[in-house]
DNA sequence: TGTTTCGTACGAAAAATTTCCTACGTTTGT
DNA sequence: ACAAACGTAGGAAATTTTTCGTACGAAACA
């Protein structure tokens, strides 16, 4: 039924620059060319046409959709972004861990230093997984 | 003294076919052009010469070295393995999780589920982090 | 009203990445 | 010695991604 959604899913695999934009849009929320324009120029040189022609592509693959109520089209993610980053997220275990999550979370707590919160959280999580098990 | 390593790994970020190449040679260690492409097969269809192309592309960016002495060029990984992935993941930590690794690891623990012998292996090493600090 | 500013559309150039064609030398086996 | 199989080198084509130039309409405003 739903077959279009399904080819989203499976060829979903933003860019480069794409992902800078996508960075802009779950920080800030829906926002207009102009908008994102300026937030990637603290980053680096780009013009403002650029930007346009990426986020109408980005439109064209049904990644971004738009609100052209107004002259200022305003640009929103399609995807929920918790979903699109654990998509994500698992191609990267996927190709860099085997797969294997816990490899990743191994080398994050061994190699890198966690704040003490975060190792607090972690452990929290931890404890009501085992409960729910 | 040793800018050229610093350029290396400032400017290191892999291709998707230059990963796939850096992954087979992680796996198997040091390989030649033809065992590399038989692998990559494996999975998709890709010409002998472009695998060997693009090794000698990464040669030159400096991210495989290759021995000469025999015919069959042997071709090995530059950096080591857990510095380059350890590389790659605190880019895709700093871009997709603010750099907050706690975050991350909080994704994979709830979205995902790993399996017990993870769980036990991560306790472990939170609890040996606990000691040392 | 006219001009300046800001918006989108669209095509094409530029750059980066990937693939393969061709040439040619070496090894292997007959 | 010869043919077949296998190796590298290198350029060019094909593809993908990124950037920008140009055209043109709408809004803002003196």
């Amino acid at each position: 039924m739903n077959s279009e959604q399904e080819k989203n899913s499976r060829k979903f695999d933003p860019t480069k620059s794409e992902l800078e934009i996508l960075q802009v849009l779950w920080e800030y929320g829906p926002s207009t060319v102009r908008f994102v324009n300026d937030k990637l120029n603290e980053q680096k040189d780009v013009n403002y046409t650029s930007t346009l022609k990426l986020m109408q592509i980005m439109v064209d693959k049904e990644i971004l959709k738009r609100d052209e109520s107004q002259m200022k089209h305003v640009y929103h993610v399609i995807e929920d972004e918790q979903k699109t980053k654990n998509h994500l997220l698992n191609k990267f275990v996927e190709s860099m861990y085997k797969g294997s999550s816990g490899n990743l979370v191994m080398q994050i707590l061994g190699n890198n230093t966690p704040s003490k919160e975060d190792l607090r959280a972690i452990k929290e999580l931890l404890n009501k997984l085992d409960k729910d098990q």
